[in-house]
DNA sequence: CTAAAGGATGTGGTCCAACCACATCAAGTA
DNA sequence: TACTTGATGTGGTTGGACCACATCCTTTAG
């Protein structure tokens, strides 16, 4: 499973082995969410390999969200199965935009994709939806700058979610996690943040509307227009990314 | 930079230390692609930390299609930093597939959202698009099933390369990558494999067309009909994706 | 009998010192 | 000149040791 992905002939490493019984582990049910590894030492010993090789596959298999590492005894120890796709997604992407190799501009275009896509099929009876508009209240009586980023940041993931499809919901939620210190400092440029955030439930307002009136036409180009604005207005010139052009 | 997304208080662990200096050092652009980080025995003695300590934060970013590490001496050897970041979303997916936290159904669809809006704002000049072309025709005279299957791969990557967004291109690369084993499964249940064949051959001939036609709509459509297409043929039941409705 | 104190156990986290396989390069040799 | 042969440096792997931590269980004091 792993090594076809670059080696077919060379012996595999040793962590990739440990790495494709997991995967098979998982694969097969025999481990499944919240369930638990066998103990590092244990499991070396099953596989006959070295505690070394299986702490570098579990490495991975943590970078990539699917297991939690804890010491200690109890619920909370050992190693566990989790299931966290946005993670893995996110540290990679902001990996490879400090290389230089994922302009910033691309992610936003992304993240304007999929996200008006999301809105456009948004169930209206979706229970994310519910707590978008529960989060939007919460925004309407909120001084407090960072606070009111971070709702704002829960609004959008909850908008991606209405659309039910987990894969978008988890690029979503990667590539805002990307880009996160990026628009941090966005946000420091804009030039009256009273007026920006004023204007931001206003549109929020607006796109929970469209979406609830069942005109995923409008909630998407609402979407778009809102996410661009914004960081047009903070000073990053993003690429053209209507969706309308669909 | 690694921890901030997880603890804030407790001591780091010794491999984040490690991978915290890389990031800088991608970051502040000391290294860029192509260039070799130092030994890993080195790097342990510069950093005061256990060469276990490196060679785990190594493979975290292996796995992150972020350095490949080649033994030996010469121009192959040592760590050194690439850029795959279809490899790191691939893996990622995959695993969590095989967890069943990511429906198939979901991935499928995602990548007609894509794959769709790439084409749809596809450039006629782009050079993706002149390697797709020459695909297509290496696809006509192609008579191995096998290897028909891996040309229409770099096929739709191509198409989706001509949008000219590296993200999405990346994301498009790992959505293949991770339903890649479940759609050879799929591609044995086709009753009829040269019909079938025959019929992609006209389709990828059709969105070519319409894509240099500069009617975007249209190759949106199509490639949005080929894909679900040969998922349904082959037996799998798509959630609806129709791009149409934005 | 209850409750506090203190080990026993088991977990991941870290480090070290070796050794291996491999690939290149340089010196020595035919 | 052409070939062998070692020296060098890389990652790959191993076993063993010790630490910090959290829970559980026994012992002990009241």
């Amino acid at each position: 499973m792993w090594s076809n992905h670059i080696k077919y002939h060379w012996p595999m490493r040793t962590h990739q082995l440990v790495l494709q019984w997991i995967e098979n582990q998982l694969s097969s049910g025999e481990l499944a969410l919240g369930g638990r590894l066998p103990a590092e030492r244990t499991l070396a010993e099953q596989l006959q390999v070295s505690r070394t090789s299986v702490r570098e596959a579990i490495r991975i298999l943590e970078a990539m969200g699917v297991v939690r590492a804890g010491v200690g005894s109890g619920p909370d120890a050992g190693t566990v199965v989790i299931a966290d796709p946005t993670a893995a997604l996110g540290s990679a992407l902001r990996l490879h935009v400090a290389t230089s190799h994922l302009p910033v501009a691309d992610i936003v275009q992304t993240r304007v994709l999929l996200e008006s896509w999301a809105v456009a099929r948004a169930r209206t009876d979706s229970p994310a939806l519910a707590e978008a508009a529960s989060l939007l209240e919460k925004m309407d009586a909120c001084p407090d700058t960072d606070e009111f980023l971070a709702l704002d940041v829960r609004f959008h993931l909850a908008l991606a979610e209405a659309a039910g499809n987990a894969v978008v919901s988890a690029m979503m939620g990667s590539l805002r996690e990307a880009i996160q210190s990026y628009a941090g400092k966005l946000t420091a440029n804009l030039p009256d943040w009273d007026a920006t955030a004023a204007r931001l439930r206003s549109e929020h307002r607006n796109i929970l509307a469209a979406i609830n009136n069942h005109d995923g036409g409008r909630a998407a180009g609402l979407v778009a227009a809102h996410i661009e604005g914004y960081y047009k207005e903070a000073g990053l010139g993003p690429k053209d990314s209507d969706p309308a052009r669909l």
